[in-house]
DNA sequence: CATTGACACCTAGCAATTCTAGGCATACTT
DNA sequence: AAGTATGCCTAGAATTGCTAGGTGTCAATG
């Protein structure tokens, strides 16, 4: 997978994750690592600072718990994030079709009418 | 649409709308917004930094066109800049349809057995 | 003839976001 | 006691699209 391919999208990703339960910060990064079939396997880095960024804009909250003596921060979906989420879907969905237009189009591009 | 979505796919957009014949910046960022049906309305100070990386890269070749007193600089893909498409386009391939693998997968996701 | 708008090009620096590279702590195993 | 796995964190680098400004020609408008 290209460098950066992700910027903007990654957002979508945490919160699509997010949608299906509550997780915490190494589940949300094995589960996209399963869902991609490997082709999403980012590191802690990339992912730890968007959970606090979407929590800080109000999409997630965050519970500590204590799993055997280790502590995790569970993250979980707010209705704000769940808002954002079919933003993002819908925001997704009209990225694809405008790169899919734009790289299948031939010369006079079939107009809408 | 979204900040800064296409990160990592405007040379792929790029080299799409050359591979139909050479065209100039301005007629390059047209194309784009036609073929997208507006999505994506690029400023030039997007594109002909584009077009300089991709031509330092030799995926491109530019050449001066006088038009009616107006200087053009034309751009046409280069063999390099063929494979480069061919490249980018399965790299988009894949993107997509890992994006659509987590956005789509429920809890646990299908395996492709 | 001065101005405005369309065409056509350019670049420096800003801004946003992913990644690198480190660090911390606990539990379990050797 | 040391190493490995789990689990969290952040500072700064790197990438790259965008903002904002600049140049110049041509045609239309006042």
């Amino acid at each position: 997978m290209k460098g950066q391919a992700l910027k903007g999208h990654l957002d979508l990703l945490v919160l699509a994750v997010l949608a299906d339960g509550p997780k915490h910060g190494y589940a949300v990064i094995d589960e996209l690592r399963g869902r991609s079939a490997d082709a999403f396997d980012l590191p802690e880095g990339t992912v730890y600072p968007v959970l606090h960024r979407l929590e800080k804009a109000g999409q997630l909250t965050s519970e500590w718990v204590e799993v055997g003596g280790r502590r995790r921060r569970t993250y979980r979906l707010t209705d704000r994030g769940r808002a954002a989420l079919a933003d993002e879907r819908a925001g997704w969905q009209k990225f694809a079709d405008a790169v899919s237009a734009v790289i299948s189009g031939g010369a006079p591009w079939p107009n809408p009418t």
